[in-house]
RNA sequence: GGCGGUGUAGCUCAGUCGGUUAGAGCACAGGCUUCAUAAGCCUGGGGUCGGCGGUUCAAGUCCGCCCGCCGCUACCA
């Protein structure tokens, strides 16, 4: 086999926030294959960025008083140091704010311009004459024009699920100042990609470059009818690139971030002397992109596109993977399950969620699960129990005398696991990482089994059987580095590791075919801890507690900075006599319960003391459980004319603060107070 | 709401072109072993393959309808 030139990627992390485990599930997978192609004799490389431009960069810049490069910089050292602690390998690590990505979308933007492919038009869009500037949909928020619910964001309406354009709201306002927003023209460019389409479409179509479900989806879902055109451009201000043919007019983020792909490797060529042209222009080479699937749209309609126009090469392969969910359900703050890369690491070995994630990857779009209490068993029975006690369980009776000049009659044993590497190396090679492991735990078992007949600790109290005894843990240990030979590219400081101990390093692959001979054995330390589950639990705990430090990242939530206040202004002044009208009281959940078919609702029995009670649905379910909620005190409005809502009357409101989601924070009275009481 | 995915043992999942009595790991129970990080080996219990209908000599597998669960829902479609 003939070394190949491999490029792979994984999506750009976006500079705003920090990686979370869930990120690391494509980084992790995405080193995996590139390392396995390492192993191969491959010449594979994963170049990698960070992705910078945008409204969100932009509005968190001025948040925080300081200028965007400088929170690009601290976030991209955050990002690298992550992945180094999760032992990802790039080769060079990047950013979409640099000169080199500057200079390839002006490339890419003029084969564009050459190829007749832009189009400019007016766009009316609302404007926050305070901020002073264009407003995309989630920033604006206003009273449903149908229902009259308030506080509802630009385009769609969570009370009454209707749909429209944020110029009709009514009573609409900035989330970012509060202020009123202005309707304003602006010119916009688009790229008319239907002139593609045909191009799309037999792209899509040809084989390997997707996954069949993905290719059905793209042509069942965009390409039957003309692609629509693409809004490339916004207005200033915008962080990002201006566009060298239209002043005040700046490359949307989408545009620039797959460039990224391109300009860091321009940055790792010009740093070692490699030729561009041969990594992205060369038909040679396999350009691999690893993304998940909420971002399908763009790297396999307009990416193609890009690549296309401009005139280099296309992907061999765009590889998808679904979301993770913890513990079954999405991540969640106020569950602890939406753990930092940092926390994660700062509580466990990376080994442990680089084999876990393996262990569970198919090459399916499928959302998979971290179970937390299945990672504790998995680690522990199949990474300790089998692979690692292998050696555990024999290295020591070979200490000093080494393997045996000549290997042993095993029955076959190596050789069939020799042959059972192909399967194994197929299974890596077509991202099927969870059938790769699950060959390899069978090979384990069969190891443990020769171990279990063979008995080496019997054999040990007889001096006259060393030679067996020798012969025994040389087949052990053999298959032992069998195993991790088709693991190092998932547990890369193991295999480090047991070439100190067996005094040969893992190299390639095809050392998995050779037994080991003649070598000496070191003493035997341990090669992995087994999970303490008390870790997992303080992981998650610290999880839960990082929730409020974090919120900084979220553009609506900043600890005193005003951004809370700016975002819903305080409402017009209003009398004594007005308040009084409202009569607050205190009550208890007496029941909570979720509502069938209901996403955001649960179903509250509140108990205002006696036999006073009231049935309330709160749009609460995303941040708390019924369980923690029933027996709780609350306030609640406690005069409020009933309302018909989908599900039932609702016969009050309770009382919470926050932007709402997973941020929603129910006010409760201090200790002694008791339901009934008016709050004054 | 729209779109996509998915449903097989308590849990996580495999199950090829439709073909014998539906499998594995974990968990659980009993036994063995005592070299190994409470690791290992053997045995066992446990399934109406989400439901209903259809095609077929034969359906977990193919078709139709229904139900449940999950994800995505971006100035981008």
């Amino acid at each position: 086999m003939s070394a190949q030139r491999i490029l792979v990627t994984a999506a750009l992390p976006y500079a705003n926030g920090h990686l979370h485990i869930g990120h690391m599930v494509e980084f992790i997978q995405t080193d995996i294959w590139c390392r396995f192609q390492r192993l191969l004799g491959h010449n594979c490389i994963f170049v990698h960025a960070d992705d910078t431009h945008g409204t969100a960069t932009m509005i968190r810049a001025r948040q925080e008083g300081r200028p965007e490069v400088e929170i690009l910089a601290d976030m991209q050292a955050a990002h690298m140091a992550d992945l180094a602690d999760f032992q990802v390998e790039q080769v060079h690590y990047g950013s979409t704010n640099s000169e080199a990505n500057r200079a390839l979308c002006h490339e890419f933007w003029a084969a564009f311009r050459e190829q007749g492919l832009v189009a400019e038009r007016d766009v009316e869009q609302l404007f926050d004459p305070e901020a002073g500037m264009f407003l995309a949909d989630r920033f604006v928020k206003g009273t449903c024009p149908r229902c009259g619910e308030p506080d509802q964001y630009g385009d769609h309406c969570e009370q009454c699920n209707a749909t429209y354009s944020p110029s009709e709201l009514v009573n609409p306002y900035s989330t970012l100042t509060g202020a009123k927003p202005e309707l304003r023209t602006s010119k916009h460019l688009f790229v008319q990609i239907h002139q593609l389409q045909d191009f799309l479409t037999e792209w899509v179509d040809a084989n390997d470059h997707l996954q069949d479900e993905v290719a059905n989806y793209l042509k069942g879902f965009f390409l039957g009818e003309p692609l629509k055109e693409w809004d490339i451009s916004r207005p200033a201000p915008y962080f990002g690139f201006e566009i060298p043919d239209a002043p005040g007019q700046f490359w949307y983020v989408w545009f620039d971030a797959p460039i990224g792909y391109v300009s860091s490797t321009k940055e790792w060529c010009d740093k070692t002397g490699e030729d561009f042209d041969t990594w992205w222009r060369s038909p040679d080479t396999r350009i691999v992109h690893v993304i998940g699937k909420d971002i399908i749209y763009f790297h396999c309609l307009f990416w193609p596109a890009m690549l296309k126009t401009a005139g280099f090469r296309l992907p061999e392969r765009v590889q998808i993977h679904g979301m993770l969910t913890v513990d079954g359900a999405k991540m969640s703050k106020s569950r602890g399950t939406f753990v930092l890369a940092r926390t994660y690491l700062e509580h466990l070995d990376p080994a442990y969620l680089r084999y876990f994630y393996a262990s569970k990857l198919t090459n399916t779009l499928d959302d998979f699960d971290l179970g937390l209490e299945e990672f504790v068993n998995k680690i522990n029975s199949d990474l300790v129990g089998k692979v690692v006690n292998l050696a555990s369980r024999t290295a020591k009776f070979v200490k000093g005398v080494g393997l045996s000049a000549a290997y042993p009659d095993d029955g076959g044993l190596f050789e069939a696991a020799a042959t059972e590497g192909d399967a194994i190396r197929d299974a890596y090679e077509g991202f099927e990482y969870a059938q790769a492991m699950r060959r390899i735990m069978a090979l384990a078992d069969r190891a443990n089994e020769y171990v279990e007949a063979e008995a080496p600790w019997a054999l040990k109290k007889d001096p006259e059987k060393a030679e067996a005894l020798q012969d025994v843990c040389t087949v052990a240990l053999n298959l032992f580095r069998q195993l991790v030979i088709y693991l190092a590219p998932v547990l890369p400081r193991l295999a480090a590791q047991v070439g100190e101990l067996l005094g040969a390093p893992i190299e390639r692959w095809d050392e998995s075919r050779t037994p080991l001979v003649g070598t000496p054995v070191a003493k035997f330390k341990h090669l992995m801890q087994r999970v303490d589950p008390e870790k997992v639990k303080a992981m998650i705990e610290d999880s839960r507690e990082a929730q409020a430090a974090s919120e900084t990242a979220a553009p609506t939530a900043a600890a005193d900075d005003g951004a809370a206040l700016a975002a819903e202004p305080i409402a017009d002044e209003c009398t004594y006599d007005d308040f009084m009208k409202i009569d607050l009281r205190v009550a208890r959940v007496a029941k909570a319960e979720h509502v069938d078919g209901a996403k955001k609702l649960l179903k509250l029995t509140l108990s205002l003391g006696g036999d006073e009670t009231r049935t309330v649905f709160a749009g609460i379910k995303s941040a708390y459980q019924p369980e923690q909620l029933e027996g709780r005190l609350v306030v609640c409005v406690a005069n409020l004319a009933p309302r018909k809502m989908k599900f039932g009357v609702s016969e009050g409101m309770v009382v919470a603060a926050g932007p709402g989601g997973q941020d929603v924070f129910l006010l409760s009275p201090d200790s002694g107070a008791v339901p009934g009481q008016r709050v004054h």
